[in-house]
DNA sequence: TGTACATCAGTGAACGCGCGTTCACTGATGTAC
DNA sequence: TGTACATCAGTGAACGCGCGTTCACTGATGTAC
C-alpha cells in the first residue's frame, strides 16, 4: 500500500484509484452487506467498465480480502491508540488515558474504543465478527493482526486490580489451554477476563448492530456500559 | 401448517411437498448461508422444475420468512420445554428440572437448551441472531414469538435468588424503559439479568459458531459454562 | 358405475437481469537514445 | 529537443452461468350428477 504522494505519478494514480475502489466497496458493504459486493457495480459507480477493475484487483475475493485486512488493521490501530502511548505493562494504573477511574482505566478505554469503532461503521465490524461469508476463507496474515488486538487487550487485563477469591474453573482450564496467548505473560485470571471482555462486549454490540434492540425501549449504550462495568472492578451479578 | 395425516389426500401431499422444500432449504442455508438460498437449486435437488415451487411458496422471500418463523417457533418451544412443565412463576426453586443445583436451575436449564439448540443447527441460530440478511425485513408476527422467548427467560430470571447490594444504574434505567417487558411482572434486577443472559450467551455462542475460537486451544463449552455461572448465583468477576 | 367437468400439480419456454472473468484491442503516458 | 519504443490504463464484445419470476399449456386427480 503506497503512501500518499510517493513514487512516480503513475504509481500515485494507481494508488489513488485503488483507494477509490475500496471506498466504493465499503459503501456497498455498508449498504447491502459483504456477500452482495459486486465488481461490476463498483465499476459502474466509478464511471468505468467492469473489466477495468482487474488492473487493480486480481479478483473479487482479493478485494474482499483487502477490505478484511483493512478492517483488522484499523481495529488494531484503534486499540493501540486507546491503550495509550505509554509502555504496555507497568504502573500506569493511575494515569488513566481518559475513561475509567483509575483501576480499570485501560479496559474501559478499550471498550469505549471498540464500541465507537463498531458504531462508526457497523458493517466493518460485522465483516470481521459477524456471520462468516459463506465459502470465503480469510487469509493467514489476518491472524497476526488479531493476535495484536488480543495482545493489547491482554495488556489491559493484566493491569486490572486482582480479585481475591477462588480461581474460576475456567481460568484453571485456561492455564493448560492458552495457545492463543502463548507468548504473553498474562496470568489465567487475565486470560479469562480478556475472553469475557471479547464475548460480552461482542454480545451486546452485535445484537445492537443487528437491530435486535430496536423497539425494546432501553438505551443500548447503558447496557454496554453495564457489561463493561461487569469486567472491571468490584464485579457483581447483573441487576444486583 | 397442516398436521401430518390430516385432510384430503391432496392436502396431505401438498403439506408433504411443502415440508420437503423447507427441508432442502434448510440444507442450503446450512451449507451456504441464507443469502445464498436459491429456489431453482432447491427445485433441481428435488427433481422438479423451478416454476413448480411457486405452487407452494409465492416467492423466495416468503420461503425465507417461513424458515425464520420456524426457527423462532422451534426456539420458543425449546425454551418452554427447558423451563419445565410446571407453572412459570412460583416456588419451583428446588425442583430443578435437571441442570443447576437449586437456585439458578431455571436459568441454567435455559442456557443449556440454548446452546444445544444453537449447536444442533448453527445456521438456524445465525438466521435469527446473526448478521441480518441485507434488504430483508422479518414479518411482524415473529415479534410475538420473540416475546414468548423473552417471557420464558424473564420467568427464570425472576426465580433467581436476589442479590443484595446497590442496584445497578442500568437496572434503574430499565425501570423506566421496559416496553419490551411491558406485560411482565419482573423487577428491574430480573430485567437486567435477562438482558445479560441474552447478550453474554449470544456473545460466547456466536463467536464460537462463527469459528472465531478455532485454533485458540480452549474449550468453548467451558467458556460458555463460565458465562452461565456469571449469571446465576454468587457472581464474581471473570477470572476471579 | 359411468360420464362431464373442475381443480390443480408440474412442465418447458421465455424474459430480463446481473454476475465474474477472458480477450484482443486502442490510446495515452512514460522512458531511452 | 525529437524520435522510437515499451508500458499500461481502460474499452467493448463475448462467454457461460444462475437467478427470480411469468405464462400458456398438459395431464393427472378429484368432484358432482
Amino acid at each position: 500500500m503506497a503512501e500518499a504522494g510517493t513514487g512516480t505519478p503513475r504509481q500515485r494514480y494507481r494508488a489513488q484509484v485503488r483507494a477509490e475502489i475500496k471506498e466504493r466497496a465499503w459503501e456497498q458493504v455498508a449498504t447491502a452487506g459483504a456477500s452482495a459486493l459486486s465488481l461490476n457495480a463498483i465499476a459502474k459507480q466509478m464511471g468505468m467498465s467492469g473489466p477495468a477493475l482487474y488492473r487493480y484487483f486480481a479478483s473479487r475475493d482479493e478485494l474482499i480480502t483487502e477490505l478484511i485486512r483493512d478492517a483488522y488493521r484499523s481495529l488494531a490501530d484503534t486499540f493501540r491508540a486507546a491503550a495509550g502511548p505509554g509502555t504496555p505493562d507497568a504502573s500506569r494504573d493511575e494515569d488513566a488515558s481518559r475513561g475509567g477511574d483509575g483501576a480499570g482505566a485501560g479496559v474501559v478505554a478499550l471498550a469505549r474504543a471498540m464500541r465507537g469503532w463498531a458504531l462508526d461503521d457497523p458493517q466493518r465490524y460485522l465483516l470481521i465478527y459477524g456471520t462468516p461469508i459463506p465459502g470465503y476463507h480469510a487469509p493467514d496474515d489476518v491472524t497476526e493482526l488479531s493476535r495484536q488486538i488480543m495482545a493489547t487487550l491482554l495488556d489491559a487485563c493484566v493491569a486490572l486490580p486482582p480479585d481475591h477469591g477462588a480461581a474460576s474453573p475456567f481460568a484453571a482450564h485456561l492455564e493448560d489451554h492458552r495457545q492463543w496467548a502463548a507468548h504473553h505473560a498474562a496470568d489465567p485470571a487475565a486470560l479469562h477476563r480478556a475472553l469475557a471482555f471479547w464475548t460480552r462486549l461482542h454480545g451486546a454490540l452485535s445484537l445492537e448492530l443487528a437491530g435486535h434492540f430496536t423497539g425494546m425501549g432501553f438505551d443500548p449504550a447503558l447496557l454496554f456500559a453495564a457489561e463493561v462495568e461487569s469486567l472491571t472492578g468490584a464485579l457483581r451479578p447483573p441487576g444486583r
